[in-house]
This record gives structure tokens, sequence and C-alpha cells, in this order.
DNA sequence: CCAATATCAGAATGATCAGTCAAGAAAGAT
DNA sequence: ATCTTTCTTGACTGATCATTCTGATATTGG
């Protein structure tokens, strides 16, 4: 019946996803949207709603896509192995180009005057899904006598969210290499808990 | 001869420089510093420059009343204890609610395309500063038999200056408990190093 | 008290922003 | 072929931004 669109909207909104990220909500005007997805102003609208819908969307595209996909390790392995091998998948994951753009729920959560009640209440979701699932993999392990001495498994959780924090954050500011070196003192830190 | 200023330019950019902290370059228009202020946006160009040159000073002031106080203990004190000292120092300034804000610096430094490139070198001379105070206070700590594995120096003190970007961001994502919780946490950790 | 000069307030400027509109173009159904 | 529906396009709106201008007001030294 109609005209058919001329772009792939799954597509854009993965291009729109990668831009979002690495600059953010307020500073990605839609005259930059327009300009590097190709797709015009109005067709957007028509597409994904207001700029606050579209980010949203981006924001779920990658949380389902990037961030869950980072817990895996988490929960298909178990106690301090699994710890270790999320450690290691960060790794190759910071190696990425992509990378240098951080986390976009940091990223995200650091301006969260800009944001809706919507995308505030995914990003603490998914921040809590990590630290519950980090959680989980420290009591297993001090169940099984992996830790050469005993730890709160809930502050524990905290304290390794908070030191992937730190190499996410350390990835937008520094080289590849640096992070490599960092992140891998970390997991000889690890090794020895 | 001719009229005296009705503020006092040092007050006006110790308040300025809290915004600046708090909201950012860009988010905080002059719209809102007139307001907040309580000068006129003229007044506020005649004392200060423009935006850029504005949040310059304020970036400044940043770093010497907030940021390289904090750095003290590395400065007054030796190897381990001096480290254990600047967590320590670390810990109570985070308990200020303009603590809430992050710090000043790394807030900047993810905004990097907004600054100048004068607030960018002070940024990063800054974060080396950190990096290289650390460092030496290791190399102490080693050279006296204060650790019970050797460790790099190099590595390792940005692994700890990473620490601290954490709790830091951590302190702007979450209460004041948490953060006393998990910096706690981390002590212990560096206190068995 | 006067003249010189800085401060002030509000308006004006030009740029950029998110969001909207109206007219034309394409594609399938009849 | 024509009609209906949806998409596309570029221009448009009103808001907000940093910066500047203007005219008025206040303050100081002589």
């Amino acid at each position: 019946m109609a005209r058919t669109k001329t772009f792939d909207p799954a597509q854009v909104l993965h291009q729109a996803m990668l831009l979002f990220w690495r600059e953010g909500f307020r500073q990605l005007s839609l005259e930059n949207l327009v300009q590097k997805l190709g797709v015009n102003r109005y067709s957007l609208y028509q597409t994904f709603g207001n700029k606050q819908e579209f980010f949203q969307q981006a924001l779920v595209l990658y949380t389902d896509t990037v961030f869950n996909r980072l817990l895996l390790p988490l929960q298909e392995q178990q106690g301090k192995t699994a710890i270790v091998a999320y450690f290691r998948l960060l790794q190759r994951q910071l190696q990425n180009d992509q990378a240098s753009a951080g986390c976009m729920l940091l990223n995200a959560s650091l301006n969260a005057g800009q944001l809706s009640e919507e995308s505030l209440n995914l990003i603490k979701a998914s921040l809590r899904r990590q630290e519950e699932s980090l959680k989980k993999a420290l009591q297993q392990a001090m169940a099984n006598n992996e830790l050469n001495r005993p730890r709160d498994p809930l502050t524990a959780s905290r304290f390794l969210a908070s030191q992937v924090h730190a190499m996410v954050l350390l990835r937008q500011n520094a080289g590849k290499k640096r992070v490599h070196d960092v992140l891998e003192f970390m997991i000889a830190e690890l090794e020895a808990w």
C-alpha cells in the first residue's frame, strides 16, 4: 500500500547507539544524528519518537548487547573462576576501539539530570545486576574455600564492581596499553585473594 | 576615581567553582551563573573574561584548594604510611556533601571535547602529579620492605590512582555510607599488601 | 559638588537546539 | 492507470545559548 522505508531501523539504531554511547545524550544533537546516520530528522522522529525515546532505545540495545553480554562469565562459571573470567573478558573488550567511549551506563548516570526516569531505572537495574552477579560468585568462592581470608560478600561485590568501573574510566582517559597493564595487575591482585 | 565592585571576585570565583564542579562546563549556562552568583552578566565578562576563561580560573582554584590539598599526605609522610594516610584523607573528604559532585578534574576530562587546550593541560598535569606522588611513596614502601611481595611501582601507582578515581565515581552514584564501607574495604586490602 | 569612570540591567544578536509542518515522491492495491 | 497510504525533504518555529551593546546609575577623587 505504502512506500517502504529506505533505511533499516535496526541498523540505524545500532549506529545511533554507538554515537550516543560516545557523545552522550545532550552532546549529541539531532543535527549531528541526521548528518551521521544519513536519515532525515522527521524520519527519525516517526521511527524512534523524540530524542529521549530514541536515547532510551539505544540504552536498551547497549544493555542487551554490550553490558549483559559481559556478565555472562559470572553466570556460566562458578566462584573465583567466574570472577577472573569476567575480568579477562573485560580485558578483551577494553582493547576494542569503541571501548574508549567508556561505559554508556556510567557515562549516562554521570549526566543523570538530563535523562528520563525510565533511563535512570534501566541504569540502576543494570548496575544492581552486575553487583548481584559478583556477589553470587563471591559467595560461591567463599563456600568453596577459594579465598585466603573471609570477606563480606556484599561489600566485596561493590568493591569489585568499582574496580571494573575504574578500568572503564581509565580506558576513557588512557591508551590501550596502559589499561592492559593496570588490568593485568588488578587480576594478579585478585588471584592472590 | 571610579566606582568599586559591589562583589568580591575571589568569593564569586569560589562559588562559581562549586557550580562548575557540580554542573560541568557546558551544562552550567551563563543564565544560571548570573542567577546563582547574583552578579550581572556583563560584570562577569569584565571580571573573568568569557566562559572558557571563567571555567579555567575555576579549574585552577579547584586544583589548588581541593585536588592538591588531598595529595599532601603523600608528600608529608613516607612509604606505606603515606599511602594509607592519603586514602584516609580521601575517606574524610568523601563524606562532605560537595563530594557528591565527584572530582572536577575527572568530570571535566570526560567532557574533554568542550574544553580549551589550556584546561586539558592542567587536568593532565594534575593527574600525572597524583600518579607520581603515589609512585614515590610506593618506591619508599618497597625500599623499606613494607610490602609482602614486590610490585612494579609504575603500574601499581596507576592502579592506586584508579582506585581513588573509582571511589570518587562511586560517590557520585551512591550515598555516603556505601562509599564509606567500600573505601574501608579497600584500605583493608591495601594494608594487607 | 563635579567630572570621570566603573557597574548595572535589560535588550539585542546570531548561533544552535529540539521538535513540527506542508508539499511532493514512491509503492502497492484496485 | 489511478488512488491511497506512508515516507522523505527542506523549511519553519520557538526556545535557549554565549556574547555584546546601550543607556542609566552609582561611586570615587579632587
